[in-house]
DNA sequence: AATAGTTTTGCAAATGTTTTCATTTTTGAC
DNA sequence: GTCAAAAATGAAAACATTTGCAAAACTATT
């Protein structure tokens, strides 16, 4: 139980060899003969040993890491992006330190830290809304970053997403060229959340273009989640003036939407048309089918992979 | 631009101190007097100091990050199982060093081993089904370990999860006792996949106990996903035959066969019944309403990470 | 068999911390 | 103002590696 784990002194000691030629043959093995090396690698396997990264780090050698900072992993939106963009980054060799803040920018900021701690090779944010502290701090520890989800022109760092502002824009514009006049929304809370107010804005600018607006009383704030848009836009559908139309913030609530009216036996898109944005999985074999607008998480996380792990190999 | 990031000399002779007395300002800040301390801390500040953690582990020091290997992140099951885990996780201080070996046993043995390079804390996995490979692995450098999502009695390390077998026991025998005799069966592709294995055999074992089987026809094979299991079930119920239930491997599955049958115009529960399995976020407001055995993922999640964080501090 | 060149290897210093132990400083009691 | 005890600090060794440099071991060439 107590015997110590295997070290290069060890594995040396065991091959009958120094400990730089154990290192040399581990990284830089073309330097040491044929035979040494095979020596070392059965020494290697009988030990167990296994090396150690912190001890190279130390050595100012990257480490392998990449910090993602997320706000949840329990959404559709971030599970798919998350997904792509680890798969990518590991690809390439590198393991990705994961966290979430819960929307809670100043644990984003504690977390952020943290990871530097950990001598992170660089990070990811989402979205393009940071503390103060947290741009700070990755600045001036020059860490290469890359900010994912949304594109701006002029963020801060480089980002790769797409336009949230353009999503409800194009989603607002498709309703109100539908003819639609009584236009309700339901979106989640906007603090912390620079995806949803962009969207948000985009809808409202596109209906004020014809000068149309919502009314307050058609404006819903919900948590991301099903039930809790289904319960809301339930709420909504039973009072006796009905919007003909209610735009989401994305899929998910949508999915909420769609269940709701179809419990109310509300028809789709006859009576109610509904729209979403994300085009999650699901979403375009939802029936009634669900009008959305695709915001491509795979290609996003995979460019930004590509992205970040360019900026610290550069 | 080339001012090399600041270390604790750098810290300790802008404070006039020695390096000892910086390090234990931050290991055992009781030790030392506040006013040095203070100094300290303003150095800390003025040079953007941020600790080395590689330099720390290297000194047997707890790095404070744990592996956790999942299939994928990009399904409804694991999203909020790792949402979870690294929450709870998070609170005790421990930061999630994540990666996904997309149901290739080799690759989840690759990657336990860099982790293992990086000297984590402990290690997640995903069900029980792991090549004898990891097992030996996780076994001879006694890294604390924890399987996820499966419970058994006599597996080989300890586990935190819900009995799939009963799962799909629970949920054959059910569609049983609501009279069906026709019955049809989506799950997803059971290789390196233990859970769904085990759920099936669940089922099958439920039906048998009746004396019912599933006919090799209406036993479908999808991968996870609506859109493909939508397709299989507008595939099954457009024979001359139909089943009078389908028993879903997952709550996705069971999605994309509901949407199915409503494109069809079949008649939830009236002309066939749906089940599935895991009650996902959205299905207990799915319209027509869909029949499912909750697996408590957030509850694994943080039973899961109590119990490591144990193992580890222990 | 000696030489020059090349390939392998080992020694020792360096990396950024923590920790043990010894030394210095402070405190409180007289 | 002394003294002992307690508190705070520093020096140096330790941790698991990598790497620059020099020594040693081979290869060819004569």
């Amino acid at each position: 139980m107590k015997e110590k784990k295997a070290d290069i002194i060890a594995v040396a000691k065991a091959a009958r060899v120094s400990a730089s030629t154990v290192s040399r043959s581990f990284n830089h093995p073309e330097l040491v003969k044929a035979a040494t090396r095979k020596k070392i690698d059965a020494a290697v396997r009988r030990l167990g040993y296994i090396r150690n990264r912190a001890a190279q780090t130390i050595h100012g050698i990257r480490g392998g890491t990449i910090g993602l900072i997320v706000p949840t992993v329990d959404h559709a939106i971030f599970a798919e992006l998350i997904q792509s963009f680890s798969e990518n980054v590991e690809e390439q060799g590198f393991t990705i330190l994961l966290a979430s803040h819960g929307y809670r920018l100043e644990r984003e900021y504690a977390i952020a830290r943290k990871m530097l701690e950990h001598r992170v090779d660089g990070m990811a944010l989402i979205g393009l809304e940071h503390s103060d502290d947290t741009y700070g701090l990755l600045q001036q520890q020059n860490t290469p970053t890359v900010l994912l989800w949304n594109h701006s022109d002029d963020a801060p760092m480089p980002c790769v997403g797409s336009d949230n502002y353009l999503a409800g824009h194009l989603i607002g514009e498709h309703v109100v060229r539908l003819g639609h006049r009584s236009i309700a929304a339901v979106f989640p809370p906007i603090s912390g959340n620079d995806r949803a107010l962009q969207r948000l804005s985009g809808v409202e600018d596109a209906l004020a273009a014809r000068g149309l607006k919502i009314a307050e009383s058609w404006r819903l704030e919900t948590p991301y989640s099903v039930s809790a848009a289904k319960e809301k836009v339930a709420g909504l559908i039973s009072l006796p003036r009905r919007p003909t139309a209610i735009i989401c913030g994305n899929d998910v609530l949508a999915w909420g939407a769609l269940h709701a009216l179809r419990r109310a036996g509300v028809s789709v898109p006859g009576d109610v048309t509904i729209t979403g944005i994300g085009d999650f999985h699901g979403s375009k074999d939802f029936e009634p089918s669900l009008t959305t607008v695709r915001i491509p998480a795979h290609t996003i996380g995979s460019k930004a992979a590509k992205l970040i792990v360019a900026l610290i190999i550069k």
